[in-house]
DNA sequence: CGCGAGCTTGATGCCGATCAATGCATGTGG
DNA sequence: CCACATGCATTGATCGGCATCAAGCTCGCG
């Protein structure tokens, strides 16, 4: 904390078009000509070592960035010090679009594991995509996403239990890594308890005996940051099961 | 419930140069020429009148809607019956967002007293948007901007205390009616207390109970949706006091 | 080896949910 | 006009889930 670290820029290009996560990022659905065209754009990476900030709140918005390698969380802090994770984010997922709205981010995004992001000029995007009609259309689905997902975060917060919480984090967290070609039942948490609790609208200690009680149920094997899931129908049926 | 109304179209366009929301709608900071074109887009209004659906979650996504006069609110409901507002939307706002992720709308729109909108059918909005390139930015703003107030649901739902919450939920309200010309003092809630605590993540009573205590404390004056603030300082230490 | 960050587990208490009764407006039909 | 129904709000009593406080425990690392 005692001085800053300049930031690491890679020395070659980023290529969307022969980046393996194409259909999961920005990309999906073009043509590789207009993919090439991306690549263009998209000019400069960024490596970021565990638990170095991408942004701060209030930093001036310049650029989007796609996650390339790594994870990632997202932090909103109040003034008076509350602190609420809004979002974990992985491979091919964006980061940033809270800032166009008043061209200073909002948020906090902070690498959980040693990462790499694909920085993406914002003025620059805007450009593009207005010429690239298919570029715009899936820019636009993506921030639409977004704001389904909070839509569907606000429910889990507004009326689901703790048990409900976790199972249903849990769910989307593999269906995620799915997507993504690891395995749908045993992953590890990049994220403390903490972290978890914060985006869940619980504390540490809830999410900790959740887990043990999940554990002890059969749902699924937890050893410390390690998770197996042993019943995904099980975790199914606790999220969708009305509160009787 | 027994027969379906059809929709009411007004004869005469909807016209964005003419109208007095311009500054709080999509046509933020655009010159009057600019202006001009989106009226071309923005060609039909709707009215609806109280308690109906100006779409459904499921129904497919063809158009924005930007709020002329009245009152929405919009609402996730899950298979399993539970239910969450996930917004209120007054003049000048726009909904159906969500819509534009999946081609199909994610959430329930309702009118809360009589309204109209304007209809903005989206693919004329994505080719206007397309050569003007202050619409484009005003529309990425748009759509940033819910993210962010997302994002601040997010927090109050992790991690605010139900009072708390109305409160922040009375100052937002009131600052949004302020920017329309309305008192800031003094207004009506257009909702029940069941959807306010929907949208807070509380019970009815517990709001209901809430209000009553700000009475008792001198911060405001409730005679049911009649409310009068009279101690807004008060309010606002109410949402940035810390835990302790 | 020992320190510290993060995790687990237990005991207790409180906030808000739940259950239940009453009050208060608005509307409807006799 | 009154009687009654209906939807919404208020208020009280009780309960329960999660927070809080407080020890230990585990594991990685200097």
């Amino acid at each position: 904390m005692s001085f800053v670290m300049p930031m690491r820029l890679e020395p070659f290009k980023a290529a969307c078009s022969s980046c393996n996560l194409r259909e999961l990022c920005l990309p999906v659905g073009m043509s590789s000509e207009q993919v090439a065209r991306l690549d263009a754009l998209v000019a400069t990476r960024r490596s970021l070592p565990r638990g170095e900030m991408l942004f701060r709140a209030g930093d001036g918005f310049q650029a989007l960035y796609a996650v390339r390698t790594g994870f990632f969380k997202t932090c909103l802090s109040s003034e008076d010090g509350r602190d609420q994770v809004t979002g974990f984010q992985m491979a091919g997922e964006l980061l940033g679009l809270d800032g166009i709205s008043t061209d200073r981010h909002t948020c906090d995004a902070v690498a959980l594991e040693d990462s790499t992001v694909c920085v993406i000029p914002y003025h620059m995007l805007e450009g593009l995509s207005h010429e690239l009609t298919d570029l715009q259309r899936v820019f636009h689905k993506i921030m639409s996403r977004e704001i389904v997902r909070d839509h569907g975060v606000m429910l889990l917060l507004g009326s689901m239990r703790a048990e409900e919480r976790l199972a249903a984090f849990l769910l989307n967290l593999t269906q995620r890594l799915h997507m993504r070609g690891y395995s749908r039942t045993e992953f590890i948490l990049r994220m403390t308890r903490e972290e978890i609790g914060s985006y869940l609208g619980l504390k540490l200690e809830t999410v900790s005996r959740t887990f043990s009680k999940f554990q002890d149920d059969g749902l699924l094997e937890v050893k410390q940051k390690q998770i197996r899931i042993l019943d995904q129908e099980g975790l199914r049926r606790l999220v969708s099961s009305p509160a009787c």
